[in-house]
DNA sequence: CGCTGCCTTGACCCGGCGGTCAAGCGGGTG
DNA sequence: CACCCGCTTGACCGCCGGGTCAAGGCAGCG
């Protein structure tokens, strides 16, 4: 199917698509400018890629798994939930701050999500990987609850509270808008998590 | 400049490019759809508006002082800053569940944001409003830090978490991923922030 | 009744961009 | 050398969609 040199090149767009796509958004990116960024003519594309969209899938693909791998391997699968909540929530946050230009992609993702129309290939497949973040987290907070770590609720509701602050910081980061280290950014927002799922509001 | 016709017929066009904008996205919503929603022919949008850019931007400018009034009045002046973020927070959210399809412009705002070029006319409108948000948070949360009701740090950091977690909500809402009484969620999204900004962890 | 100025129409234009394709290139193999 | 096959090129196509425009209504007013 692909030789040595092939698979090579086909990284090289993915990273130049990366790039772009991160910082002049998915509709905004020509696959002419990926191919001059990559240095290649425009029909190669469609050697390696059958469509745009199907280019970028890929790239949410290849993404969300090295996430994951960081994610568990932060995790210390001894510890408890509510632990590893933290780890893993801290380990996005560094994740995230490493590969900006990568993770730029989440947002993306996002919008695509309801941009395209609903029936759409692509919006199946980024739908689909959230849903897996999700369910992961909803799991580890219930099982915190069973454990009194957490008081009673909805886990989705306390699920999307984690996923969401995640995002928030990793979009702000990436704005400038915070100009912070990122190991103290990622105590932060574990701590931030920490107390939002287990912390006791103290009397006013 | 224009008649009172002529400023109905503008609101209209500007409600049928809501629905369409928040169900499709921007970039996923022709011109012509606007029109056909509307009842009304192509070239009319381009009577009142000179480009669909500039159509979205004034959408969004409605919104969000609609949004700040909501907020305002929800915000007991007497109150100590922690609380008013709490109001302003569950007001938020409630105003979101009221106006979903409105609201569901913020996320199309923040990827249109990094999506058009830096430069662009309409993203410099986009990024000045979220900072009007960012610094009224800021504000409150310093003002609370020197009553000693939230520990130190940087006030953005919290600012951008108590932003972000009402974004988030407001996404999954939409998204019908949380099915839960809006008041419901609206007290369950100001106590996550209570507890975020001025919790204790309990000892695990 | 005509005239003026707001409004409305829909055919049309045109630039941009995703996608195609016929042609060529180069290295490995028999 | 000849042939194959994975790879590469860039001119080209067709369509879609934002924006234009000349041609009307249709009030209200003199």
């Amino acid at each position: 199917m692909h030789t040595e040199q092939g698979i090579e090149r086909k990284q090289q767009l993915l990273d130049a698509a990366a790039v772009l796509f991160s910082s002049k958004g998915y509709a905004n990116t020509r696959i002419a400018d990926i191919c001059a960024a990559a240095g290649v003519a425009k029909g190669l594309v469609y050697w390696y890629f059958p469509t745009k969209e199907e280019l970028f899938a890929e790239l949410v693909r290849s993404m969300r798994l090295q996430l994951r791998r960081a994610q568990a391997a932060a995790m210390d699968p001894e510890a408890d939930p509510l632990t590893r909540i933290r780890q893993g929530t801290e380990a996005s946050v560094v994740f995230m701050a490493e590969h900006r230009a990568y993770f730029a992609l989440l947002d993306v993702e996002r919008s695509q999500d309801e941009l395209s129309g609903r029936g759409s290939d692509v919006a199946d497949v980024l739908r689909e990987g959230s849903d897996v973040y999700a369910t992961d987290v909803v799991r580890l907070v219930r099982d915190a609850q069973q454990q009194g770590l957490v008081p009673d609720g909805d886990p989705q509701l306390y699920a999307v509270g984690v996923l969401g602050v995640v995002s928030s910081f990793s979009h702000a980061l990436r704005n400038g808008s915070l100009d912070v280290d990122v190991d103290e950014l990622a105590a932060f927002v574990g701590g931030w998590v920490m107390r939002a799922l287990a912390g006791e509001t103290v009397a006013r």
